[in-house]
DNA sequence: CAGAAACCGGAGGCTTCCTCCGCTATTTGG
DNA sequence: CCAAATAGCGGAGGAAGCCTCCGGTTTCTG
């Protein structure tokens, strides 16, 4: 269903431009109207026709995939450079900062890992290796770094959707007020805050059926 | 433009019935299929032709401003109990809890906090009565319960709007697992774990306008 | 250079929002 | 008690968006 954007033989040269147009497109008309703009607009602005752009990418998904094929490499470097901290409780803090940072600066990337989170799909190893820096860097605050011993991957997982209404609500008023919500949250985080917790951390099953309730109930119910 | 429902006499009996009728179903079909359910779908269980719908309710806003008109005096009564409790920091985690609690137990009300902060109209004067109640047990809290002095009543707001995705994730899978969040929050919140915060509080201006900001952006743009 | 494969574009069916207006039901004045 | 007045009803219809389908066009290939 989905083209598959390599060098065929016998390709139209026009196919693949119209491709590369609809995604210059798409990235210029979700990033002024959010990801829910409509499609026909999008297939407006590159010229081509509604038809042409249900061809290319036969859902909206694949359409947000196809432009963050184009960024994930630069996420994922964020993220390693974040690892890279020598000091425990540093590299975790900034780790959490440069997420932040990342999703409050950019409207579409936010509202993709809200409402696309990548359950599957082509962006799924570039998740799988974000995570894997994740983990390693918890494993660290928690031996080294003065994290409390409770917090899991999936706790920040959560903790990242937690930020998106605060973001969406003060990105034009007060565009850093969510470093106050994650100041106070890190303070909760520290060993010496800790105090025992009763409901115990999302499991993996858990943490993936989350995700995939996110997708549905943003965006229309029936599909 | 909004009908005033009083005891107008030229008034026709069905028009008060319809008045019923309409907010007895936007109730169900808002529960069943969230706050964006088609409001023909509303017109039709209510036995209604959609042309009814929107002279009695000129906007979808004012339909939900009416089904809260019912329940505004329980929420409000929630949230004194809670206030009622004689020690500070109790005091403060209950009011957190039980409001939170409420948003989980209905998706409609949840929607509606986030959708359409009462910013205006008839609400209004319920949401001041809530404020100041929260205002009074931050103010205890503060004084004697161990609350960190820099916490304030928007850093309320903003946390409360910060559940709605942790909220909408786990519903079906983990229903409680916003307590777990919020447990960590707790442990931020105490006095012995506050560090220096560097991001200033919103003001009473700033919360305004992120209200606003929160209900634009959420449905729809161009309106 | 012609046949074939790949590709294009938009018409059209469907859904929803919201407005407008001819019609019905209720009320009220004579 | 009967009509004129008026409050209220309901759905047709325009606008916009989603997505499918297919006749026509462009580009490639032999």
């Amino acid at each position: 269903m989905t083209e598959i954007a390599g060098e065929q033989k016998g390709q139209r040269r026009h196919a693949r431009r119209n491709h590369e147009l609809l995604v210059a497109a798409a990235q210029d008309v979700f990033s002024e109207r959010g990801i829910e703009a409509s499609l026909e607009e999008i297939a407006r602005r590159a010229g081509v026709g509604i038809g042409t752009l249900y061809r290319h990418f036969a859902t909206r998904e694949a359409l947000v995939e196809a432009i963050f094929e184009r960024r994930i490499g630069e996420i994922v470097a964020v993220t390693e450079a974040a690892a890279a901290e020598p000091d425990p409780w540093l590299a975790f803090v900034g780790l959490l900062e440069h997420t932040v940072e990342l999703q409050a600066g950019d409207r579409v990337l936010k509202d993709v890992l809200m409402r696309y989170p990548p359950v599957a799909g082509r962006l799924a190893s570039a998740r799988d290796q974000m995570r894997r820096t994740f983990e390693q860097v918890i494993e660290r605050a928690h031996t080294d770094g003065g994290l409390r011993e409770d917090f899991t991957f999936a706790d920040l997982a959560v903790l990242s959707w937690s930020f998106t209404p605060l973001i969406d609500a003060t990105a034009e008023v007060a565009p850093n007020a969510w470093r106050r919500h994650l100041h106070v949250f890190l303070d909760g985080l520290r060993v010496q805050a800790a105090t025992p917790q009763t409901e115990p951390p999302l499991t993996d099953e858990q943490l993936h059926a989350a995700m995939q309730a996110l997708r549905r109930q943003r965006l229309g119910h029936a599909r």
